[in-house]
DNA sequence: AATTATTCTTATCAGTTTAGTAGGATATTA
DNA sequence: TAATATCCTACTAAACTGATAAGAATAATT
């Protein structure tokens, strides 16, 4: 039930592409800065840019850059790409259940409640908000090192 | 982040224990009325056995049966012994979070409200809700039949 | 005492997923 | 043309998933 990276990857990367608007940001830079393998987000930016979640430019002074405002993005919307899915349970998948025992089934209860729950909290955060907390933070953090 | 059968099945086999109080719930029994592998099963009712959710008797009608009443076992209580644990993070294992960039990840926002939603819901169901919503569904769908 | 029914224990296994690493092709700028 | 990036494909070790299998131990029934 733990998230795999990713999801998270592709979250941090994103908020990575947020705090620098108007430029174009690096894979190698989002590595450094979020201490990640570059050539694995290598990987999983290509799956936010054939999404459109991204734009890239190649060569020098190439780099992706976000193509809508940070608002626009939903966390949910980036962990249900790079996750495949968030689903508590796989009969869930699709819109009508096709299990044949979802009509007896009592635990069901418990996984819709929870998919309720969990979309509630990601649906409901956007990178424009990742940005204010990592703002936020960053104030915190410079204070206590003084 | 789909539960593992692990959980899932762990849960639907205490439900059935729950079902059928004052009676030796055999492991074959819950295979049959779930379909679910019995050979697989009995690995998991170890897990429930050891952490002393249920209890069992050995030998010809022996079977499991619960050591407490349904109300007293919450749906997280089940599930984080069979999956090990439902923190949606790695880092948040353990009481203090020990990722040295705990302080200045934005993310971490992301991870703490999910974990709070996910606890909310599954520390608020119990075995003995979800006994109530079987019988609900056992009138409905045996209705439907006639 | 023998048979049957059941829990208990340990080992094995094929398939999938995870979390990368590696190497090079392609495009852009200086 | 040299440097800097994105792009693309392939590979891999380790762990996890979801079982299956074989048999030992124990209790009840006949």
């Amino acid at each position: 039930m733990t998230f795999s990276t990713k999801g998270r990857y592709a979250l941090r990367m994103m908020l990575e592409f947020a705090l620098h608007p108007n430029e174009c940001t690096k894979i190698n830079q989002v590595a450094k800065r979020q201490e990640i393998s570059d050539k694995y987000l290598e990987q999983i930016v290509t799956i936010l840019s054939r999404a459109g979640f991204v734009k890239s430019r190649r060569g020098a002074k190439g780099g992706y850059f976000l193509t809508k405002d940070p608002s626009e993005y939903t966390v949910g919307m980036i962990l249900r790409l790079a996750e495949g899915s968030l689903v508590p349970v796989a009969c869930m998948e699709d819109e009508v259940n096709h299990c044949h025992r979802a009509d007896v089934c009592a635990s069901l209860m418990v996984w819709r409640k929870l998919d309720d729950a969990i979309s509630g909290v990601i649906d409901g955060i956007t990178l424009a908000d990742l940005v204010e907390e990592q703002r936020k933070l960053d104030r915190e953090y410079h204070h206590y090192e003084i």
